[in-house]
DNA sequence: TAGATTGTTAATCGATTAACAATC
DNA sequence: TAGATTGTTAATCGATTAACAATC
């Protein structure tokens, strides 16, 4: 077996990226893909998809190139989209509840088991089939349906609180869309999405090309 | 004057958090601030602030530091926030409703002038104080309105057309949520939010740690 | 002046790309 | 076998960090 560096963040991310085009192919009907190939469609280097699978062992044939199905797989289980992952949603406004709806519809492996709030006119509504409950239940409801996830959609002047009680929970992954820094830890990792930012950097691109 | 190389994306990334920091800062009433306590604020190395500034001129004084709100300014001049963007979303959908919702809450800079989709059973609902109206009148809205941005916020399937559309009609910008990979021109810049990716991520991170 | 901290260059580090032997 | 394409090492490139002279 071979040993195992750390693989960096880099190409980390690049993996949903390969899955999602190795799924398009599979709906295609396609079972064979070359680094070129696949190089042409993603727009990455087809030394850097080789370096990237090689990470993991490498799943290629010298002189044939990787089968679609069995790559898919590999890197599906790689990223645990093998098991499925249960998480709660902290803060039922407009972004928690979209979250609440749009992410059953991807059908990927992740399970919306809760959706909370402190605002009493927001308790009991139900957004798809779950319910908005008080914060108070959360610590029950991690216990209970074993959550690995707690996505971050409050507001920012309660989210550094916020992030800490979960934490204190037992929540292992903080999917994070406050505009805050969370500093992850031993037991606690992190995946910022801060979609304002993300705004400014385009207003940026616009404004100087 | 300084001769201006190419600013690299990293440095860009990083603007918007700075830009989130010192507006926290002149929030405390601190005017002053050097590139060691930004550094212990914001977790990234002295140097590298030092670096990233130095690359728009420097806005420091030797011996001193910086001055808050001035390097504020510079930054949010830099990011060109001092004018307002105008934008549209296209797909009114969960995550659409929730962005027209969102945006304007945050306050920097962005306004949502049109939100589109082509479900009938959607059309003409208010969401905050816009309707929703036929992806028809889009691009008489953006002519109108002098629009920079399309959001997309379409399913996957549509996106690549919805996308090849609002580039048709003249948007500068697109930022995108659909799982696709669009392709950056010198007319249109691209800014991906993959929210799913980033949850895979996620999950490989809690699964190997 | 002495102390502090930037601006700026140089060194280091890590990620990307190139090259090619291995091998199907 | 000849052709193709990976696995794997080496070279390159760019980003991060260190160092220190300039100067407030």
């Amino acid at each position: 077996m071979k040993y195992e560096r750390k693989i960096s963040e880099a190409v980390i991310k690049r993996l949903p990226r390969y899955y999602r085009f190795l799924e398009d192919l599979m709906n295609m009907g396609i079972s064979r893909v070359s680094s070129k190939d696949l190089s042409v469609r993603t727009g990455l280097n087809p030394s850097q998809i080789r370096q990237d699978f090689y990470c993991f062992g490498g799943f290629g044939l010298q002189g044939y190139g990787y089968d679609v199905e069995s790559l898919f797989n590999e890197i599906k289980k790689i990223l645990g989209l093998d098991t499925t992952y249960n998480l709660v949603i902290v803060g039922a406004g407009n972004l928690g509840q979209a979250l609440a709806k749009h992410i059953p519809q991807q059908k990927k492996g992740f399970k919306v088991v809760g959706i909370f709030d402190v605002k009493s006119s927001l308790l009991g509504a139900k957004i798809g089939d779950i319910e908005i409950m008080h914060i108070d239940k959360l610590g029950e409801c991690i216990r209970e349906n074993n959550v690995d996830i707690a996505a971050l959609t409050v507001p920012g002047n309660y989210a550094r609180e916020a992030a800490e009680m979960v934490i204190k929970q037992g929540i292992k992954g903080i999917w994070n869309f406050a505009p805050i820094e969370l500093k992850e830890n031993p037991d606690v990792v992190i995946e910022n999405i801060h979609l304002i930012d993300s705004l400014m950097v385009l207003g940026y691109k616009i404004s100087n090309k």
